[in-house]
DNA sequence: AGTTTGACTGGAG
DNA sequence: CCTCCAGCCAAAC
């Protein structure tokens, strides 16, 4: 992941440590978040920034998941766009996804009407 | 300090 | 189906 500690630790005592404070909150936040997706479920870059705290931010989870990378224990690759594409520039992603038993068909797209997390009636 | 850049989104052609 | 666009907002130039 985005090393934000190492950050913090340069940063602390300065008047900057609030501001990168946040966004290292919001980064647990989103790990936290993209952890809890079952197997066999995605979810969408806004509704993780949502339930976050932060709806306008679905970008700055796309690129803190970017810095995770996928070699990580978290589950990146369960996160789609809204539309259900996966992203783009990461082929694999498709793949790991039908692993879990999540169909795309030939459109490219994941079904979102039937393997979306809904969190809130999951747990 | 101003501009560009996205693993984004929803809507319009 | 596609592309394009405006709105979005932190990060990176």
């Amino acid at each position: 992941m985005i090393n934000f500690n190492l950050i913090l630790l340069i940063v602390v005592g300065t008047d900057m440590h609030k501001i990168k404070l946040d966004i290292l909150q919001f980064t647990r936040s989103v790990q936290e978040i993209v952890s809890a997706v079952p197997s066999g479920k995605v979810t969408t870059y806004g509704d993780v920034a949502a339930l976050a705290g932060f709806p306008s931010h679905a970008r700055l989870v796309g690129k803190i998941l970017g810095c995770i990378g996928m070699d990580s224990d978290i589950p990146c690759h369960r996160v789609v766009n809204a539309q259900g594409r996966p992203a783009p520039h990461w082929l694999n992603q498709a793949d790991l996804l039908r692993r879990e038993g999540v169909a795309i068909g030939n459109s490219g797209r994941v079904d979102m009407s039937k393997y979306r997390w809904q969190p809130l009636s999951a747990e």
